[in-house]
DNA sequence: ATGGTAGTCCGACTA
């Protein structure tokens, strides 16, 4: 990004849950070329490091950082504006699943251009009686408890906590909230894990800019019935949330051959 | 029309 000193830049911040990078690299390349994106948070990948469809990005002009154990979950960042050394791939506190206990591939923490971006994949929880659901919930509290102390650390801090949230905060954020009754994803504890990063100064900056749902099921003509959810948010530190100026949810990447279930969340901010 | 969608690795799992 070369301006001149003084003058005022923006810089295009996006998050999508791609499910499965494998076969949609090149309409994910696409999208960052036409909608002018500096930075891609990635979920759902569902490839290994060493399967990353990498060219296609490149060809963009992107570098890209994976972070994919095996056939699920797994993340990326793909920037356009390079990337600092300081990548992550859990976050302190961070609760590790299965026998033997490890930590799943659903958070990638990276610096790009002065903004740390963490692209995530909150646990889905299945059902409220799964053991997935108390996961799903502890994930969120250690997330929220790792946000606490790296603004405590630098309260001036540009952090992004971008992703697949798996929660709709609010009733409008389905399409009937008959059908969600006792459902995850719309349970007050689900809800009241989102809520609570407001108590520790973070603010979703989507909301207020754009009504729009960004998962449509793949089942039941859901799309064409636009019968959706919103479970795809950003959530910004006061620092970076006090610079963002518009945001969008491109809704058309819905449309078309092979879409991924999920449409791309954008976010300006000012650098 | 007793199925239904789509991804993974290849009958079952995940969403």
């Amino acid at each position: 990004m070369s301006v001149p000193a003084g003058s005022v830049t923006t810089m295009r911040l996006a998050t999508w849950n791609v499910n499965s990078i494998r076969i949609r690299a090149d309409r994910v390349a696409a999208f960052l070329e036409r909608a002018d994106i500096d930075v891609l948070a990635m979920q759902e990948t569902k490839c290994t490091d060493e399967a990353f469809p990498h060219l296609p990005f490149q060809l963009a002009g992107y570098d890209v950082l994976t972070h994919g154990l095996n056939q699920w979950n797994g993340v990326a960042v793909a920037s356009r504006v390079g990337f600092a050394d300081d990548v992550a791939t859990v976050f302190p506190g961070m609760p590790a699943w299965g026998d033997p206990p490890a930590h799943e591939a659903r958070a990638l923490g990276v610096t790009c251009a002065g903004v740390r971006i963490w692209s995530l994949y909150v646990p889905n929880g299945r059902v409220v009686a799964d053991p997935h659901y108390a996961y799903k919930l502890d994930w969120l509290a250690a997330l929220r408890g790792a946000a606490a102390d790296w603004l405590e650390e630098d309260p001036e801090a540009r952090i992004a906590l971008m992703g697949d949230w798996n929660i709709a905060p609010r009733d409008e954020d389905v399409w009937d909230m008959s059908l969600f009754d006792g459902a995850t994803h719309v349970s007050p504890p689900e809800r009241e894990a989102f809520r609570a990063f407001e108590d520790i100064g973070f603010t979703e900056v989507t909301r207020e800019r754009v009504t729009q749902y960004t998962y449509w099921d793949y089942q039941q003509l859901r799309f064409p019935r636009n019968q959706g959810m919103r479970i795809d948010f950003v959530q910004a530190s006061p620092a970076l949330a006090a610079s963002v100026t518009d945001a969008t949810i491109e809704r058309n990447e819905r449309k078309g051959k092979g879409p991924s279930d999920h449409v791309p969340v954008v976010v300006d901010v000012q650098s």
